[in-house]
DNA sequence: TTGAAAGCGCTAACAG
DNA sequence: CTGTTAGCGCTTTCAA
């Protein structure tokens, strides 16, 4: 199959140590033999195996980039921000997609693992990362993407609480008196803290909450739509607006309101959390907390990349701002 | 850093080959050995090294899927057919993104080479595969996704030249003379492809194409926003119906139409192509050539399975068919 | 400046 | 059934 060190060095006649030496460009090479070895190399199209490199050098100058969604549009956007950043070091990302599915999770995990990939980025399906013990130990560096952790590695963050307590509060003061809060995965650190920036801002303006309108189920369109359905038809409905833990979920719930026959934002405002690209399309022009996704992906990679490199452990926690969009559904 | 086989072999009192034997269920085992030894694997948290089991057995469990835009949700779609078809057979697969870029497609590809994938399924952005020469020879096996080839490889195709016919044919039925065409990279297939079956459908009508509503850019939500509002300012503008190579590219003339308060379908309708799940949005209702872009993705996959498997090279062209999905914007 | 040789962690003959 | 050993392709001492 393929063409190795000893075949090019055999073609130019040295050993292959020298070629080895030659290729990966150290000092003490005979200029003119290098310069042989590398236009044959190039002629035969030699690849150096990377596996056999990553053997011996104990590195492999590759990352893993864990993600629950790939179909939504958010991952994407992070994961263009630490693709780019790793290219630029010299590094390539496996993207790992796990449909939030805790043990497909687990299953990339130990691939990528075992593929030796130097760092991980994750973000991870769930807060309890139990399922995740197993590599607390033996794991490369990691870096997480919106989700708190508590051991020493470190984690970007947006800051949830304060995202959505700005979403209710700008509801709140259209107005808006009966709030619903429609979530993602229950667990996730996204949905939790979210829930509770809802509820703060709720509270500190003596707005009841009521659980009747706090629901939810997965961070995707279906989802949205379904809970928006069933609290439509709930007897006493009397929402008058929704903030929704992600666009996706928004996506739903204004589907199952126009289907009602209800106006937005008139009878229901509604905002989301995220800011995908399709928020800001004319026709749905959702009013959203924005976040630096590819910023996020971008940060990401790099505190990674330092601590590959050894450098300072840094901040353990690294906090973003999140900002409120208005745009026409609220 | 990590466990090896010598290290639980030592803990288990046996040679480090019995333990490999042991591991990956070679039946010439002691049942007893056997069950100790994946105790004590398990209880120390030993993972194999693939790396290393990669050099000896010369294949690696992985394949690398390149596409050009992780943002254009059709490729996710794609992406996640293949990656569940992989998963099912043990194989991991490891994403990578080129934004439409050659040089970006080539590093990525020798990085995949170098990390030798067993198989590699490529959306090439560009029809023109010369940069990419050196890897006919010492690439692994490979499915091309919406992309002849005219070698040995395998590829999966859409009739696009079937499905812009039918979207074409669908405006003109609905009484439209005028219909531009504004496509994506000007060499891709998908682009070459469409637009010969947006200029079949014309001529076979006696409707001429008229050039200056032929345009094209890039495959995304800017370029078709940018050439429909040229195309709106051009001074003697007729057209009343527009044909977009792609869904993004639609979103985007979309954009332009409404900007320029022009009624959609009434004043100008639009077809896509894709069906892209933000197509058929309440508010989007977009007229589209739907392509099944999961199925695709599984296909690829099991194409190439099967390549592996060193089964017989079967069809080299598998094409599938497209379907109009009428919506609202026609 | 170059060659010889060890060894990265593992699998697969080959013996026993 | 189990141990010994060669070798996958490469980098890196150590000598020459």
């Amino acid at each position: 199959m393929s063409l190795t060190l000893k075949d090019i060095a055999k073609e130019a006649g040295v050993s292959y140590a020298t070629v080895s030496r030659a290729l990966s460009g150290h000092p003490e090479v005979n200029k003119i033999t290098r310069k042989k070895i590398i236009k044959i190399a190039e002629k035969m199209g030699y690849q150096p195996n990377a596996i056999a490199q990553g053997l011996v050098k104990n590195e492999t100058k590759t990352i893993g980039l864990i993600i629950p969604d790939i179909t939504n549009p958010f991952f994407p956007a992070i994961a263009r921000g630490v693709e780019e950043a790793a290219i630029e070091k010299g590094y390539s990302t496996f993207l790992c997609n796990t449909n939030w599915n805790k043990n497909i999770e687990k299953k990339y995990l130990n691939v990528l693992i075992q593929k030796q990939v130097d760092g991980l980025i994750l973000t991870p399906s769930s807060e309890s990362t139990t399922h995740l013990k197993f590599i607390e130990e033996l794991s490369p560096p990691k870096v997480f993407i919106n989700k708190i952790i508590n051991n020493s590695d470190t984690s970007i963050i947006i800051d949830n609480i304060k995202g959505a307590y700005q979403a209710v509060e700008h509801l709140i003061n259209k107005g808006h008196k009966k709030i619903a809060y429609i979530g993602g995965e229950k667990y996730s650190t996204a949905n939790k803290e979210r829930l509770r920036g809802y509820k703060k801002a709720m509270q500190q303006n003596d707005l009841p909450v009521n659980n009747d309108y706090v629901k939810m189920k997965g961070f995707n369109r279906d989802s949205g739509y379904f809970i928006m359905k069933e609290m439509l038809l709930g007897e006493s409905f009397e929402i008058t607006a929704v903030f929704s833990a992600n666009d996706m979920l928004a996506l739903g719930v204004i589907q199952a309101i126009r289907e009602s026959n209800l106006k937005i934002p008139e009878d229901i405002a509604i905002v989301g959390f995220d800011d995908i690209e399709f928020a800001s399309l004319p026709e749905i022009q959702l009013t959203t907390v924005s976040q630096p996704k590819y910023q996020m992906g971008q940060i990401a990679f790099d505190v990674l990349y330092e601590k590959l490199k050894g450098q300072k452990a840094n901040e353990r926690r690294i906090i973003l701002e999140p900002s409120l969009v208005i745009r026409e559904t609220s």
